[in-house]
DNA sequence: TTAGCATATGAATAGATGTTCATATATTCA
DNA sequence: TGAATATATGAACATCTATTCATATGCTAA
């Protein structure tokens, strides 16, 4: 399903501001290392405080925003909550980015 | 060149702050429009601030960011200078959060 | 050299943002 | 019901950040 440069360049402002949403949402250390965290299987906000060394407090505030973007979903199971990406794009972004940053 | 999930999951803390840094750098509108622009052809800093509609002093601010992180490049020809893209994986990066959002 | 254009840069400011703390909600189990 | 655990949320605060403005630098052509 990818697309060619050609069609990139046809992209429109709101398009574009979206984007820069999504970007802007992986481009904090802690979002991102949530996201990354969720690569693998999903996990409850306890589990993610651990894992991402934040506070449960703060984890919910930022799964609030990723939530919001359409980046995670989450489904309950007793008292727990757990989370999981929603967004089959973000592993593959995030691969593109790596790339980049170990060539550079 | 693309990597599988196996190899995104092994992430050192380093490098997930250098990805942080990519993303937050083109999760902001302004910087978003500039690389975006860049896409097509390249452009010296006064057409770069006449197409995403901001300042010249604005757009150069923000191409000293995005050239500190390799993500742009430039060239001098006579007065002005012409920025371009120093990245393959930016296109591969748009197209892929490209696609999250349309089919969002 | 001087004028003029293009770009860069430093300081200041206004606005955005992530965390903390206290509190509220929700579920389970005794 | 009540206690304990898990998660969510609002307010406040400190920090970060993008823009603006003034100024500096660099190049070209008289």
């Amino acid at each position: 399903m990818s697309v060619g440069a050609e069609q990139i360049i046809a992209v429109s402002g709101s398009e574009l501001d979206s984007l820069a949403d999504i970007f802007k949402a992986i481009g904090d250390p802690g979002r991102l290392k949530i996201v990354h965290s969720l690569l693998a299987r999903e996990l409850c906000v306890h589990e993610l405080a651990q894992t991402v060394e934040m506070t449960p407090s703060a984890v919910s505030h930022q799964l609030r925003l990723l939530r919001g973007l359409k980046l995670v979903k989450r489904r309950r199971d007793g008292q727990r909550i757990f989370y999981s990406l929603d967004d089959a794009h973000i592993s593959t972004l995030l691969s593109q980015a790596l790339e980049h940053v170990r060539e550079g």
